[in-house]
DNA sequence: TAGAACGTTTAGAATTTTTTAAACGATGTA
DNA sequence: TACATCGTTTAAAAAATTCTAAACGTTCTA
């Protein structure tokens, strides 16, 4: 898909002409949309949404929708959709100019503050979403290992078993997520020990106030 | 499209009339296997994966390619493509027993270690990848700025700014995987600078030999 | 008031992903 | 050998997602 000549495998040496300037920095900047492309479908976005960044994120000025749909060659519509997804997400943000009927836009480059905002409303939404479900289930699991017969019971216990693993794990992404948005530390070293019922002996404590040990959740 | 008796909104308090067990335990079961499969799909995976991993987590013994089409109500080939997906990953495994032609299939229970492996060969994948482009894309932009008109070198630098950014960026969360998988420690005080170039004055050091701290990398 | 400039919405087209049903090959059994 | 069982492959269907071009409403300008 992309036509790249200074990108191409390195181990067939064939002589590279020296490329104008010029057409370096195209390439350079292919490259960089292509890649951010990617990166934005793998975390769920899409495509598009990564190349507006991306070109928003190489140009010293605003641009507007014109510009964009002109460098990425893409519909305006298009555009205008993925644009404002990038704005919700505060990725992107709108300039106003005077005089000026136009919308510009500029990427947000202090990008861990917006990474910080997609994890608390999207990643930690997901968790949380999953830590309530289960904790209803168990709730449910409880009454039924009680009323029910031996057979459905041990089948209740059973369940009860593995669910509270996943809830361990989820709670422990759901942490992570909160430390990361917050600043705090984590220690992984608890991580593969998840899977296991036992009760944490001593906690690893870490040596700032905000961190925390994530086999406490 | 999950028609739920018990996860029905609470706040409407209709008389809920008791569920027997057995009906119970299916609500239980559903409610799980839609959100494995919710989940799958937000990590990049399909729905499917993450349903057959849910019926494999809650069943005590392993169970065949019919099982699985069966409590899932999918085709054949599909559980068939999907299943292996999940042995690649290591999030399922095959059981073979004596003088059986079937395949059995059982989860592995361990999470944390699949997650691992899912973390080390997919996500550190994609970060490796964004941080040699930009790598190559700051050594080409090096060369513009010498060689190139003073316009040019100008932009070229303005390039580079951007790109260092990012390449922080993607380095740290390389750096973060690399933690996560080998167990050690982070902390995220530094991620906020993330965006500025500063150098780190003094890094926050971490009580333990294999903590790590990220802005050094 | 007419028309141009601009961003949004929308209906449908194009593309990609997921799913199915049937064909197939391999292995076992009567 | 004939037949049944089992898992994989495949071609096509179905579904979901992404994209486009045109219509539209607003706002500004001549």
């Amino acid at each position: 898909m992309l036509d790249s000549r200074l990108y191409r495998d390195k181990r067939r040496d064939e002589p590279v002409e020296p490329l104008s300037p010029e057409l370096q920095m195209e390439e350079v900047t292919k490259e960089f949309i292509n890649n951010l492309g990617r990166v934005a479908d793998f975390f769920g976005f899409n495509r598009l949404m990564g190349q507006l960044y991306a070109v928003l994120f190489l140009s010293p000025e605003p641009l507007t929708l014109d510009d964009m749909v002109k460098s990425l060659d893409s519909s305006k519509g298009n555009v205008s959709i993925n644009i404002r997804a990038l704005e919700r997400w505060g990725l992107v943000r709108q300039i106003y100019k005077w005089a000026d009927r136009k919308n510009y836009y500029e990427a947000e480059i202090d990008i861990w503050k917006a990474i910080s905002g997609i994890l608390q409303e999207r990643e930690r939404k997901e968790s949380r979403q999953m830590v309530d479900s289960i904790n209803q289930s168990i709730e449910m699991l409880e009454q039924v290992s009680k009323e029910a017969s031996a057979q459905q019971a041990a089948t209740a216990q059973f369940y009860l078993e593995r669910m509270e693993v996943l809830r361990r794990l989820f709670q422990f992404g759901d942490g992570l997520l909160d430390m990361m948005v917050r600043g705090g530390a984590v220690d992984f070293g608890s991580a593969s020990k998840l899977a296991h019922s036992e009760e944490p002996g001593n906690p690893n404590r870490l040596d700032r106030g905000e961190s925390n040990d994530l086999d406490e959740l």
